[in-house]
DNA sequence: CGTAACTTTGACCTAAGTCAAGGCGCGTGG
DNA sequence: CCACGCGCCTTGACTTAGGTCAAAGTTACG
């Protein structure tokens, strides 16, 4: 029924690292379904106490947490290949909630068996680690970004950023990628207003640096945008749990 | 000449997490000494290849990035118990620097050890992924108070945040806590400017809510100080390395 | 069609930034 | 031993980036 891990579509890419057979083997008995969320589906809520363990394996979603006077600050995007969950699992409850987007296509694991993980595959908890640490750079780098860049510097970043992880995962075509987010999703990225994002992105589309229009985020000219938001551009081979 | 680790005086209060014997004998030996450093020793830098892993044992410091600009992000305040370092072991590169802001002793950690401690210690292995995925979880705090909340909220949140924090390590007298960094220190954690920061300040001292003066913090009222950021106040017991 | 969910635009406002001048405590060297 | 220079804090005057409000477009959809 499932797609066994080594016929896992992700797992062709280059951007992603290759497992060996019995790694291969472990994450199968690790596996334990697929579940599909339609459109706008909450996957985590914060504050839940024992959710489960999930990778995306297509659609697009959001990482967020909201705060008591109502405003949302989002955390990341969230694309193929991303792991999540791991909070609930290894602190006391998630601190942010995860929403659907679009559909989404999400491998389950079994929550029971993460410490077997750590007892028996020493390298993939290592890769899981590997995955928090950068998760946590990025938040360091988003922190960085809002607190000391221009509206337009911190848009510039997220263009950039976001070109460069759609395209690792073959998702663009020629700077263009299908981007089914709203205005205020960017906004609470960026901690713009809804009002001030739209003013700022309609400066770069008149300056032809990028154009956000019909769902279509395209992305002129990153070298320029990266100069703007002064971002460095590698992204790095990472593990696919 | 080295304290061991079953001596280590951190580890005898209740904000840190029991070893067993086998795993204190474990850290002994991934334990390689410790260092003494000056105030302002830069003790990690940005972009450094094979960097050591430390946790503080005393002192305080700062971590922070430093953008092209010449602007900084303090990304949190360093004190007893951090462990830091691990992104330059875990990842190609240091994401950030980290600063000694007052004479601090850091124990030492033998990096190439942190292999074996993957392979041979699952429960270490996993309290080190606690310990990202909670500075993760910090970071997007910090995110969605910087995003998300005013001047006087921010530094609400981060009064109470740091004087939880210091009450736990027993670094706090009657809500009175030594606290040795500047005013720009914190404006560079808030993503203020220097000047609203200090008016800030002198708001939140006329309310008789904090007052930060001569190298002490008084938070007069945590409480209220948490109602105002709407923030939760809870300090979870956590592993030490 | 009508309505609901987004986006776009214009007018106006304010929180926070910038600039600049003093103050204050401390260390150092004449 | 004291004065001057330096690092940091404080305050006031002025500016501005970005927020808020409100209304009009646009698109999708039942």
């Amino acid at each position: 029924m499932t797609t066994p891990c080594h016929r896992c579509p992700l797992r062709r890419l280059a951007l992603f690292d290759e497992l060996s057979d019995d790694q291969l083997a472990f994450m199968d008995k690790f596996k334990s379904g697929e579940l599909r969320v339609q459109p706008r589906t909450v996957i985590l809520m914060e504050g839940a106490r024992s959710p489960q363990l999930f990778t995306v394996l297509s659609g697009l979603g959001l990482r967020y947490k909201t705060l008591p006077n109502g405003r949302r600050q989002v955390l990341n995007f969230l694309m193929p290949g991303d792991f999540i969950g791991l909070q609930g699992a290894v602190m006391e409850e998630m601190q942010h909630s995860v929403e659907a987007v679009t559909e989404m296509t999400l491998c389950v694991f079994r929550r029971s068996e993460l410490w077997t993980l750590f007892r028996m595959q020493p390298n993939r908890a290592f890769d899981l680690t590997w995955l928090v640490a950068t998760e946590e750079n990025f938040l360091g780098e988003a922190l960085a970004t809002i607190g000391q860049r221009s509206a337009t510097e911190r848009i510039a970043w997220a263009s950039v950023r976001l070109l460069d992880r759609f395209e690792a995962l073959g998702l663009a075509r020629d700077r263009v990628i299908l981007f089914p987010f709203r205005q205020q999703d960017l906004a609470d990225t960026l901690g713009l207003s809804l009002v001030h994002t739209n003013k700022t992105l309609a400066k770069l589309k008149e300056r032809k640096l990028v154009d956000w229009s019909e769902g279509y985020l395209t992305v002129y000219d990153p070298d320029e945008l990266a100069r703007i938001a002064s971002v460095d551009r590698e992204v790095p081979r990472r593990p696919l749990m």
